[in-house]
DNA sequence: GGTCACATGTAAATAGTTACATGATTTC
DNA sequence: GAAATCATGTAACTATTTACATGTGACC
């Protein structure tokens, strides 16, 4: 299991709220693994009973209190432990894929709508990701200490060029999929259609 | 759900049992959908009750009997209701992306045998991509037949153009990977090393 | 006789989603 | 006073994974 794991890494980039968190999962984590904020929630009493992780609370003012949470060392070992062992290639779940196979069983065509709404989709994130690249990356990262490596700094960046990678290809690759459907006329289907 | 509509496009492709479509699941579908036996009974159970399929006993010579599922008209229906719906674009879950981020607070350089593992994987897939593409694809459907369209090949093909752009991006994002994870060497981590 | 591929399931545990629930404070 | 944001949860349901279980027939 990820979730917990991906709770961590967010714990170490930065202690927090579970709701904290769960904005972060609808953004930056969020980006390569989801969660909602039940879930966050559950996950975070567990491993605070598991004692990978310390809680704080701390009192706002204009708002309520939350509890801050933060990664102990037996979480660090379970993290450390987890980036040791070996883990599958990811299982692909492509609910558009199915319906896009699904469709030669039905109209090719009223599909169209539906991948032009992904496509753009895609073309938000995109262009999301690439003024989060610009804002947090676009300059070399302290103009003094140009030694040491920050890995935290070039990690996150990898990881941000990989999901900018993604959403080019799936552009590239939904064009793919509107000419092939722009290919199929309404009612042509070899089912239901007067030509088939 | 999109398994049970896996399941109906993978029998309207082509009848067969829960073990023949747990074989298919892992290849064709399963490379967009990847699912168990034990998921694919279970919901074979559910949707003939549902009476979405339909169930033959299939007697066999040299081997044990089989249940051949079809799909029957409410499950076409079911599956057409569902084309029709649209879906939020996919939630990803890539824990190779957390366990990049979580190397900046381990050693970064020990994820490089994972790594190099995961692009051998995408490496072996692509190939396997290309080998089908070349072998289902690679001449025309039909000599004679020049006439209407085969929605069900062209957009199986579509499909398998998306496997092979999806493998085709891993690869080199992996590799962009494996020489940012280079420039951290063994030791140097800002937690344990002596350089930090 | 052992192993492999075919064939179908049950049981238990874990993970993830959806709906419901509460209450503070800020802004309009 | 209504709506929005911050903040934390419970309950019920659905989906997925892992482990266990059984039996046939082919091939070595």
């Amino acid at each position: 299991m990820a979730l917990d794991h991906a709770i961590l890494v967010s714990l170490l980039e930065k202690p927090g709220s579970g709701y904290e968190l769960a904005r972060r999962f609808e953004r930056s984590i969020g980006y390569f693994w989801t969660a909602t904020h039940q879930q966050i929630y559950r996950v975070l009493k567990r491993m605070e009973a598991e004692g990978w992780v310390d809680v704080r609370d701390v009192p706002q003012y204009g708002r309520p209190d939350k509890k801050e949470y933060s990664v102990a060392p037996a979480g660090r070992e379970a993290l450390s432990a987890w980036l040791a062992a070996p883990i599958e290639p990811e299982s692909v779940r492509h609910d558009l894929a199915v319906k896009i196979r699904g469709a030669a069983f039905d109209d090719p065509a009223s599909l169209i709508g539906e991948v032009e709404r992904h496509r753009q989709a895609h073309r938000d994130r995109l262009a999301h990701y690439l003024v989060g690249e610009t804002r947090d990356f676009g300059q070399p990262p302290e103009p003094e200490a140009a030694g040491p490596l920050d890995a935290e700094r070039e990690l996150q960046h990898v990881v941000l060029r990989g999901g900018i990678a993604y959403e080019r290809m799936m552009i590239d690759w939904l064009d793919d999929v509107l000419a092939t459907l722009a290919r199929f006329e309404p009612g042509t289907d070899p089912d239901t259609g007067p030509a088939g």
